[in-house]
DNA sequence: TAAACAGTTGAACAATTATTCAATCGTACA
DNA sequence: TGTACGATTGAATAATTGTTCAACTGTTTA
């Protein structure tokens, strides 16, 4: 076997798993995509802003106020949420209204919430 | 107001959605577990141990050799995927075999993938 | 009982990421 | 048109986190 590219330090001991699960494999970008998604909720700043918006339609002011952060941090989360497909926002002037963009968001909310309370 | 907790640097706008909002918030802690909880699935190794244990029960070698990893680095993982109980393990003479501990975990890869595929 | 091996652990290092700060953009309105 | 204000941006800093390395457990077996 080519050892070169080998960085594990021991032997396959179920060689016929290991076969059958590399089968089993996605894609390795699509689970890079997948933690990148999980990533984004993974910070408790991007989980209340995604607790706040699920309640109700809320301006970085707003939000920045409930969270007692300034706008600027919750500018930069936005962007991440907005960049993982997870807000989208409309421009009423000079204010801008972000919301969830979708059901996906909630689901995944409250999954991960039974997971924790169950525990 | 008491203005020396405030860090935000800006007036409220929405005062009466702030105030709905701030209603409708769970407890700190409950978001920063439900943070910590998501924070698992939010890196690549992780990821593709628990898409490998969803396929079969696997020990450190086979999932090191599978992942091209040491067993260290594996072990680590698998010690924070045990931790947030979304992996269990049963020894058999000097093997120990890990395994997914519950249809969560499953649920919220498939989940996410639907939403990063629909995007 | 001693060697072999699967797995774990803690500390150090490397890499990533959240927040701050200061400057800037875009829209409203006086 | 210029001032005010909501919002964004990039660079710097601070904090967190993944991997490596070396030492160590616990179980098997020779």
């Amino acid at each position: 076997m080519d050892n070169k590219s080998m960085q594990c330090d021991c032997d396959v001991i179920h060689a016929d798993v290991v076969e059958d699960v590399k089968e089993y494999m996605p894609e390795e970008e699509l689970l890079y995509d997948l933690a990148d998604f999980f990533k984004v909720f993974g910070d408790s700043t991007r989980i209340k802003i995604l607790w706040a918006l699920d309640r109700s339609e809320m301006c970085v002011c707003d939000l920045a106020v409930l969270l007692n952060m300034t706008k600027s941090a919750i500018s930069h989360q936005l962007k991440t949420l907005r960049q993982e497909k997870l807000v989208k926002s409309r421009r009423d002037g000079k204010i801008i209204f972000y919301s969830l963009l979708d059901e996906h968001v909630k689901n995944i909310l409250e999954i991960g919430l039974e997971h924790i309370q169950e525990r």
